[in-house]
DNA sequence: CAAACTACCTGACTGC
DNA sequence: TGCAGTCAGGTAGTTT
């Protein structure tokens, strides 16, 4: 599941892959995967060809390829994309069920493909969008950005009216942050996930983002965090921050700190894994 | 206007 | 063995 630390290693091995090389050929094999490119495959493969690549780069969990004349062409990996370079892992497209795009470049190098299980990530052409596509706008600064400001998150957050959880999922308080990482930082803060924002001081709100940044920068540098084969950089390979998770999928098992079995909790159709010792429950 | 809810997807796994 | 049900979960759009 890539969060920010699995797209940012992502964009570094776009960077490295695909800077000054210029496109050929895209080919959509899916158009769900172009569903947000409101000219369909036909016009985002006629729209890409020919253009080179001069930069990438991201915010929370989406990436842009910058392109000439200022366009961008954005990405997000949804729950299961990848971007694989080469012709791995199976050179003939109607071989690989998850294939999605094709690209192949003038220098007759590597390819790269776009592959997607679960179809929740995609790709559209962004016009305009070199310094931010009009598309995400809405997302705020992450953690991980020099122009990221604490005390304006840290004010975003308190002024919200709900659980912790919710706003630091909420990509428009902080990006970057999905489910994993959340109940990662919560730990680390000893802040239960449905403690209410309003009723946090500035220095609990303030811990709360330290933590999350902390531990994203923490398993940016692990490589990312993989439980299968799911999520993995562009060469295939898996992090291993997965070893340095305190509660994500530990349900039952101790507590790191106090060794309380954790709990898994059912909150917003998806889990939440906590201690119930170091998170104590809000009042209801 | 903001918060909460739902649809969108596939594959691994569980229980009968 | 087969099959229905559950779970994984980020985002956009809809509803409250």
């Amino acid at each position: 599941m890539p969060e920010l630390p699995e797209v940012e290693t992502v964009r570094r091995g776009l960077l490295a892959h695909l800077q000054g090389r210029r496109i050929r050929s895209v080919r959509v094999l899916h158009d769900r995967a172009v569903r947000r490119h409101l000219g369909g495959a036909d016009d985002f493969q006629r729209v890409l060809a020919g253009r080179t690549v001069a930069d990438v780069r991201r915010r929370g969990k989406y990436l842009w390829w910058v392109l000439d004349d200022d366009d961008a062409v954005l990405a997000h990996l949804g729950m299961s994309g990848q971007f694989r370079v080469g012709s791995a892992p199976n050179p003939d497209p109607a071989g690989h069920p998850h294939l999605r795009i094709r690209f192949a470049f003038d220098d007759d190098g590597p390819g790269l493909d776009f592959l997607d299980q679960r179809t929740f990530g995609g790709m559209t052409f962004a016009p305009g969008g070199a310094e931010l596509p009009a598309a995400i706008a809405h997302i705020a600064r992450d953690p991980l950005d020099p122009m990221f400001e604490p005390a304006s998150a840290i004010g975003a957050v308190r002024r919200k009216h709900t659980g912790i959880k919710r706003a630091l999922l909420d990509q428009t308080v902080v990006s970057g942050v999905g489910n994993i990482y959340a109940d990662e930082a919560l730990w680390r803060a000893r802040t239960h996930f449905e403690r209410p924002t309003d009723r946090l001081t500035r220095a609990q709100a303030a811990a709360v983002l330290a933590a999350a940044t902390d531990v994203m920068t923490q398993a940016l540098a692990a490589g990312g965090t993989s439980f299968d084969a799911l999520y993995v950089n562009v060469n295939g390979e898996s992090g291993y921050f997965d070893r340095s998770l305190n509660v994500y999928g530990r349900a039952d098992q101790a507590c790191p700190r106090c060794g309380t079995p954790i709990r898994r909790s059912a909150f917003m159709n998806r889990s939440s894994y906590w201690c119930p010792r170091c998170q104590r429950p809000p009042r209801a």
